[in-house]
DNA sequence: GGAAGGGTTCAGAAAGTTCTGAAGATTCGC
DNA sequence: GCGAATCTTCAGAACTTTCTGAACCCTTCC
């Protein structure tokens, strides 16, 4: 239950996981990495050395992770690395980041139709799909209230 | 307000946000034919004419769009080209696909916490990420179903 | 039943993405 | 301020993905 091997595979596996909901590969293999350490906080060598990958890869890495608000800096105390940890809210942040997509689409489909005539079938497809996406970015707020309310019935 | 230019560019760049959203480039240029184009029906060829793009290309395209369920083949009427044409429920149907993501989330948050021990840092982060996709996962048919009764008060 | 159009497949080319390694910038300790 | 450790940046290598083109198969029509 508590092997380093079966939780390294396990590391890597919810990596390519990640990797398939839209992080690039080494920015997942690097929330796994914080995902997973045993310590409260992790400095860019651990990182590299845990991965086996270099520092540059990692500072690229992290800096994507800071900038979708996943990880964030703690106030360095002192020290010469720089200390960095998995945000409270990240996977709520996560899924807001995802869907900025919807958004994207709403836009684009209202600009398409704004380019056919009424009576183009162009027009009823594409009335369809806005109707679809303004529903879904109505409701993306509503679902994320939810979450904080479920949460707080279940305090961490 | 239908202009030909005008609306192949809006094609064009609708093609770029679906490939935003995790379709593949081809399958989103041909969806894109598949909303824009003013007849009901278009044929492998047609999208490939409009395209510019080989039949290899076209016929790859269709076949991932038909497994995904956003286009279907309609019953050819004695002709030799197939026919095609945008699902009706096209929009929701893409939206659960980009969600089996969630349920690979949840499961590979499942398995991770077995590998932790109680007291582990990593076992609270990972039971946090395995509740909001509990979450998620639980609210998705929900989500659909008042989309579904939002779509019968207005309907088409 | 044979010819021709339409569709599929796949090897290889083209394009795109990702990682490294090394050089440069920055910051802390002395 | 100087030196050392850390971090950043970026050109190019390695890898992956995507598209084409040509050969092949299947179906329709005469």
């Amino acid at each position: 239950m508590n092997d380093r091997h079966e939780q390294w595979q396990a590391a890597e596996r919810l990596a390519l996981t990640l990797t398939e909901g839209g992080l690039q590969r080494m920015a997942a293999r690097t929330l796994a990495v914080f995902l997973f350490t045993d310590a409260e906080t992790v400095t860019m060598g651990d990182i590299a050395d845990q991965l086996g990958v270099s520092a540059g890869s990692v500072s690229g890495s992290v800096k994507s992770l800071l900038s979708v608000g996943l990880i964030e800096r703690l106030p360095a105390p002192g020290s010469r690395r720089e200390h960095y940890r998995l945000r409270e809210d990240a996977w709520a942040t996560l899924f807001s980041t995802q869907n900025t997509v919807v958004q994207l689409m709403l836009q684009a489909a209202e600009t398409s139709i704004a380019t056919t005539a009424a009576n183009d079938p162009a027009h009823r497809r594409l009335s369809q799909m806005r109707d679809f996406y303004q529903f879904l970015f109505q409701e993306i707020p509503t679902l994320l209230h939810r979450w904080q309310q479920h949460q707080a019935t279940r305090p961490g």
